[in-house]
DNA sequence: CATATATGAATTGTATGCAAGATTAGAAAT
DNA sequence: ATTTCTAATCTTGCATACAATTCATATATG
C-alpha cells in the first residue's frame, strides 16, 4: 500500500503515544528523514491528518500538534459526551445479543484492570468499553464519528486515569450504563454516558484551567469565542 | 496563499454544486490542467478532501465522489438528526438575544422563500436557519462538526425539497423549533429538531431503496424514532 | 462462446529541484 | 539596553521526472 497512508497511522501513533506533544512542531524534512522517505508522502500524511483536525496546518508555517485551548477542549468533551449518548441511546433501543456480549467481556476486563490499580491496562479496557458501545448503536457511521473523536482526545484522557479513585469510580459508572442499556431505558442511558463522560471533560478542564488561566465560559456567560 | 487549500475548496464547491456527481472519477491529471496546475497541489486538495470524508481516496486506484450505500446515507442522516439535536438541547440551555435574533432572522427568509415556493432560495436560506441553531448551541467545535455533515449531506438533501408540501411543511416545523428553544425546553428543541432532520433522511433514503434495491433493515425501519 | 492470459496504455506514488515566503541573527541607530 | 532594519538561512509550496501499479484491449486457449 502507498506509503503516504502508513505514515499517516505512523505519525498519528506517535501524537497520540505522546511522543509529539501539543504545540511540536511537525517538521517536513527530519520526519522524512525519520521514516527515511521524502518530503512528499510525509506531506501527503500531514495535510491529512491537519483535514481531520488531529495536527494544525497553517500554510506557508509548518504543522504543530494542536494545542486547544482550554475552552475549545471543553467544547471537545461536551461534545464527545454528547455523541457518546447517543450512541448509548441507540444501543439501548437496538441491543442485540452480540453486542451485549462484546460489552460484557470489555467491562469484566476493566475490571480486573481497576481491580489490580492498573491504570494503564484500564486505559486500553476503557477504550475497548466504550468502542463496543459505539458498535451497539448499530449505526457505523455515528460510531466511526464516536471513535475518531475518542482518539483526538485520548491525549488528554489518559492523563487523569492515573488517580486510583478515579478509576473506581469510572467502572462503577460502567455498571450503570450497562444497566441502563439492557434495561431498554434510552433515556437513562443517554444521561448516564452523557455525564460520564462530561466528567472527565471537566476535570480535565479544572486541570488546565489552573495552568492557563483562561475561563472555561460553558453554561453560563457569553463566551469570548465567538466564531 | 498556498494553491491547495484554494483547490480543495473549489473541488469541494464542485462537487456540493453538483457538477460531479456520486462515484464520477477525480482525475489528477485532468484537473490539474482544468485549474492550471500541477497535479502535485491536486493531489494535495484530493487527499484532504479524503480525510474529511467528502471523497473517496483508494490508494492506487483514484478519487472518487462518495456514494454512499443507502444504509449508509441513512446512518449519515440519523447522525446529523443526534448532532442537531444536541445542538438545539444547548441552544435552548444557553440562548441569548444575539442567537435568538440570529435564528428569528433565518427563519422569516424562510418564511418569505416558502411562500414564493423558491424551493432554490429556501434550500439558501434554510442552510442559514440550521448553521443559526448551531451557532446559538454555543460550543464552536461541535458547531463545526454540524456544520461539516451539513456540508456532506447538502446534494443529497437538496433533491427532495423541491415538493412544494414539504417547503411548507418544513417551515412548520422550524417555527416549533424555534419555540421549544425559546421556552428553554431542552427535551422538546431536542426531539423536534432530531424528527425534523430525520424525516429528510428517510424520506431519501425511501427514494434511494427504491432504486438500489439494498436493505436498510439493521439501524431504522419502523419508524418509532421514539423518545 | 466463454474464460484466461499477456501486453501496452493510462494513472497513481514518490523523489528531486527550484522558487517564494517565513524565521532568525546581526548590525546600526536611538 | 532596546528597537529596527537588513540580510542570510531555513522551510514550505509547486513543478517536473521517473518508477510502480492498475486498467483496458486484444490474443490465445479450452
Amino acid at each position: 500500500m502507498s506509503q503516504a497512508f502508513r505514515l499517516k497511522q505512523s505519525i498519528e501513533d506517535a501524537v497520540i503515544a505522546g511522543e509529539f506533544l501539543p504545540g511540536d512542531r511537525l517538521d517536513e524534512a527530519s520526519l522524512a528523514e525519520r521514516f527515511g522517505v521524502s518530503r512528499t508522502p510525509i506531506r501527503e500524511a500531514l495535510l491529512q491528518l491537519g483535514a481531520e483536525g488531529f495536527i494544525d496546518v497553517r500554510p506557508r508555517r509548518g504543522a504543530i500538534v494542536s494545542v486547544p485551548s482550554p475552552t475549545r477542549l471543553f467544547e471537545m468533551f461536551e461534545t464527545m459526551a454528547e455523541i457518546e449518548s447517543a450512541c448509548g441511546r441507540l444501543a439501548a433501543r437496538r441491543l442485540t445479543p452480540d453486542n451485549d456480549a462484546a460489552m460484557e467481556t470489555a467491562h469484566r476486563a476493566c475490571e480486573i484492570a481497576a481491580r489490580e490499580g492498573d491504570s494503564e491496562q484500564y486505559y486500553a479496557d476503557n477504550r475497548n468499553f466504550h468502542e463496543a458501545i459505539y458498535r451497539a448503536s448499530r449505526n457505523s457511521f455515528l460510531a466511526d464519528q464516536a471513535f475518531a473523536l475518542h482518539k483526538r482526545l485520548s491525549a488528554y484522557r489518559r492523563i487523569q486515569l492515573r488517580a486510583r479513585n478515579r478509576l473506581l469510580q469510572s467502572l462503577q459508572e460502567h455498571a450503570g450504563i450497562l444497566e441502563a442499556i439492557r434495561a431498554g431505558d434510552e433515556q437513562l442511558a443517554a444521561t448516564r454516558l452523557h455525564d460520564h463522560v462530561l466528567v472527565q471533560g471537566e476535570r480535565f478542564s479544572d486541570m488546565v484551567l489552573g495552568l492557563a488561566g483562561d475561563r472555561r465560559s460553558d453554561a453560563s456567560s457569553r463566551s469570548g469565542t465567538a466564531k
